[in-house]
DNA sequence: GCCATGTAGATGATGCGTCATCTACTGGTG
DNA sequence: CACCAGTAGATGACGCATCATCTACATGGC
């Protein structure tokens, strides 16, 4: 890796100001759902993907390629839920090996009490200071980096 | 926090585009990081920090100032970096509360040494794929956002 | 000088994320 | 059927992040 090619000076001042606004951004986000709520953001993707399927039931597998976890930071994750009593595991009949996530009354509870706060604080944290141009090229960047993370 | 404004689906897009980028390219860049010199991004951060003063030498509130960390987050890394030899801790002359981190042989040689390789991987998996307009608009859209956060 | 208030920093508890590793089952090939 | 490679998932150890709380010193008003 001898004499990369470093960051310019523009370069430097966007990431510099990209990493400073996913930091805090990110922390606010966390901190007003955690409040709010006593869910993490975690918790929250989590049980947005077991509501997007209307039986709240999914295969880890399947789970983790949706959200793009590493394994076993879901299998930890699950746990905690699960002691938290937000979601539930059952066995899988057709799988010897595998098993189903399924949320909870309470899962669901929590998540329909911390949808509403939690999606006024990103439109009002993040989109309300941007045009709809920046949104969209925002959507085209990240896609362009996702494209050439694989 | 009744009846939110819900976002419209461009934003959905978008705000799902994102949150997987910045998962994903942080992962990537926290393991490159990690598996090439053994140091986290936040090490990485605070020892830029440090060498950008070249006596190697910070109050932790400015430290924490720069680098808009929590208090008790940055006063924990700093314990452990201290353990693992890339700082240390000396008393301030002049605030008897106060202190200073001062970064040692050792810390400006895992710096020095992890640099290019970071540098590198930034470029690699982000700035190859933007063009410039794209990172100049990414730079103004962070800072649009980071007003607000205020 | 004394007290109130504020600021610098550390610490313990607890939840989160990663790595390495383990178990158990599946499914294909001989 | 026996075997083996692969896949689903759990777990322990350890570093990271946050919250609440604590100590100690600084500083301004009386």
């Amino acid at each position: 890796m001898n004499s990369p090619r470093w960051l310019d000076s523009d370069e430097q001042r966007a990431w510099r100001a990209y990493l400073r606004m996913q930091g805090r951004l990110t922390a606010r986000l966390n901190r007003q759902l955690q409040a709010d709520s006593g869910l993490s953001l975690a918790d929250y993707e989590v049980l947005v993907h077991l509501t997007d399927r209307e039986e709240g039931r999914l295969r880890p597998y399947e789970l983790q390629r949706d959200l793009q976890w590493e394994q076993s930071r879901l299998s930890h994750h699950l746990t905690r839920m699960q002691r938290r009593g937000l979601v539930t595991r059952e066995e899988c009949a057709d799988d010897g090996r595998g098993a189903y996530v399924v949320i909870t009354e309470e899962g669901r509870r929590a998540i329909t009490a911390a949808a509403p706060g939690h999606v006024e604080t990103v439109r009002r944290l993040f989109f309300d200071g941007l045009t709809r141009e920046q949104v969209a090229a925002l959507e085209r960047l990240a896609a362009d980096v996702l494209d050439r993370l694989d």
